[in-house]
DNA sequence: CATGAATGAGAGTTCATTCAT
DNA sequence: TATGAATGAACTCTCATTCAT
């Protein structure tokens, strides 16, 4: 009894502790998008987070542990959210591509200045945290790698440099946060990620192959 | 006699006073490629000038100023060089294109940390200060805007979205320094530089058109 | 319960608070007497109260603040004391006037030094400090007021300009504080207070009407 | 030859010497009233006196040896007037008294805030400065003294204090400049003057004294 | 688990003073 | 004689972090 209500205890704090830490990390990029990591104080924080400062320190090592979590935290939901958006339109590396960069400037237009957070702070992590992130963005992006990969060796795709037409991608995407102040006045989302498709589709889809997907292209005069 | 020397005066103060403020800013640089704005005491700042910290505050009204003035510094060398390097090579708005977006990605690999920096502390600065930058980024670009748009008008480009190409090729550029963790890797300066025209170039340029700029082309199947 | 537990913690706080800020107070007249204001730097402070500097800005929002706050101390014993002195001798004004300029006298000389600070350091504060001071100032002198209008009305007293009378108590009251190294090498503090009282009830006082007050008037011919 | 032109280049010198520094003494007391000792800066006072700030210190040592010449320049200004203003009206020590005081007043008139300097910055000067003020200003009563000297031994006043009678002149005449936000809305320099003088000459005038006095009591019931 | 009072090192900035010109 | 660039110590204030409750 004393072992399965400890047991129970254990599952349930570990539950408060994470939404706990959800809380704060969620309140500590809120605040930052607002004024930048090095002006958040951790007052402020208690403060958006509605607790004491004193109750951070119980979840967090320090003010740089929590950047590095809070970073962390947005690249893992492209982890978690890229791969299942793009399974869903089936096998055709074209499809799969547009997919892809779709969600994953949608996904970044969800946490527009969160990424633009994680260009600007990043530097400030230590080594080991800065790898991290470096890391983790590779890996995000490698569903897009992978049908980029598939296809070249189907021969739908031009035979590319995989790895600079990928990271292109993340760029192009990525730009709509850095450069929104430029972009966000010109396109809305969805006008944006189907020309910045067709710019990256002029160099991946051959001439002749690109009937199949006259839809993608239909605004290639514009 | 008087006068000409009173003149001669202030003109030797005048200069006195750019060397110090190039100086403070180039040592400004250096420590904040380093370490970040933030980071920088002005203690660290006048120990890598080599000068005393009250020193400093002769020359600019606050740290701030000086994280202005070497961003803005940063972003007039590409004012200052950018035209002159596409003026070079003629009227031909491929050419143009290519030596000017050579350019532009060299000159940021000559001030690839200070580049970064840009992004990482601008939003440190004051709105006037961001509306600034921004501002001086576009006119920046302003060069490569007019050989696409001459481009377009002449038959030679393809009808694309102007602001959407300049602005993606300012954004590929740009990627050369927040990237170069992952670009510097894979490719030297040249080609990177290569790969990417030939990637803007597969949208730019009609298929029909490529022929006379085949050396453009000649990697296209690497 | 537990509504009056956190009542019974928040009035313990406010407890706190206000005792700390007394403390602060304190240390802070005590070095400001020894240094003035601007000698008195916040970590000669933080050492005069055994505490840290941080700790200051918990209770006080600028050194200014402390400045204001302590002179308002100051003069709030005024305003706390005076009138209770005077209703003591009841409603003689000769005797309420007497009771007045005494006690006025006491206060000053027990706050000494506090009060030549007020004097020094006022126009160190913004106007809306140095105003309120003012505005202090007056409020103190207005139980000295009152009697002295009750005279001139009940015809003990010569019809005086009461202004100019008030405020000659006051200054004369202020002089055993800014000329003490003068004043306080040729009397004593009762032998002061006496014979300041003289030279106001000789003008005060109607000739005919001092012989019930010849107990003020035995020293006149020392 | 070369001696005598060195003496009168020595006398030129000495003139000039003098000059330079009245009006670096004039600049600091305009800038002081304004500011405040400790707010003004040296560069402030340089750019008072349009010198620059390496020259103030050929004429002074210190910041603070401008602010002791300062103060005892404004004494002095009563050491070289009052006796004067005194000796022109006679021997009456009645009629000397009024004109002395009345002197007194109008100097303090003509210099209120460099006199409300005087009291603020006074503590800021060490020891031996602090005594010489006292001193100079002991030494500046000195006239009205011998004046109520000379009138209680021709029993024409009251045997009255007369250590106490003088310094409460004197503290009646500095607080038309300390307290000029309040008698100064009351009462113009003129009335002002008439009024404290019957205040003191109720205490020195025996009753039947006053008579051949009977202009001073003119507005005694007023 | 949760608080927030307390710490103290370190920040940006000012300014009296010096000295080469 | 006069300048003002240069110095660097000292200032006020902030804030990440700790710990008694």
């Amino acid at each position: 009894m004393t072992a399965s209500s400890t047991g129970s205890d254990d599952a349930v704090r570990q539950t408060r502790v994470r939404s706990r830490r959800r809380q704060l990390l969620d309140a500590a990029v809120a605040v930052m998008e607002r004024t930048g990591f090095h002006q958040m104080s951790m007052q402020a924080l208690a403060d958006e987070a509605e607790v004491s400062v004193g109750l951070i320190y119980q979840y967090f090592g320090s003010k740089e542990e929590i950047l590095l979590d809070a970073i962390v935290g947005i690249l893992e939901a492209f982890s978690d959210q890229l791969a299942p958006a793009m399974d869903a339109v089936g096998d055709d590396p074209v499809e799969r591509i547009a997919a892809g960069f779709e969600k994953y400037v949608r996904i970044i237009d969800a946490n527009r200045r969160a990424v633009a957070l994680t260009y600007r702070e990043s530097r400030t992590l230590p080594p080991a945290g800065q790898a991290r992130i470096k890391e983790l963005e590779v890996v995000t992006a490698a569903p897009l790698r992978e049908a980029v990969e598939a296809g070249v060796a189907a021969g739908v795709f031009t035979p590319v440099d995989v790895d600079l037409m990928v990271y292109d991608l993340v760029m192009l995407a990525h730009a709509w946060a850095l450069k929104y102040w430029h972009f966000g006045r010109l396109y809305d989302l969805d006008t944006y990620i189907r020309k910045q498709l067709l710019f990256a589709f002029n160099t991946l889809i051959p001439v002749g192959g690109r009937e199949p997907y006259r839809h993608h292209f239909v605004l290639e005069a514009t």
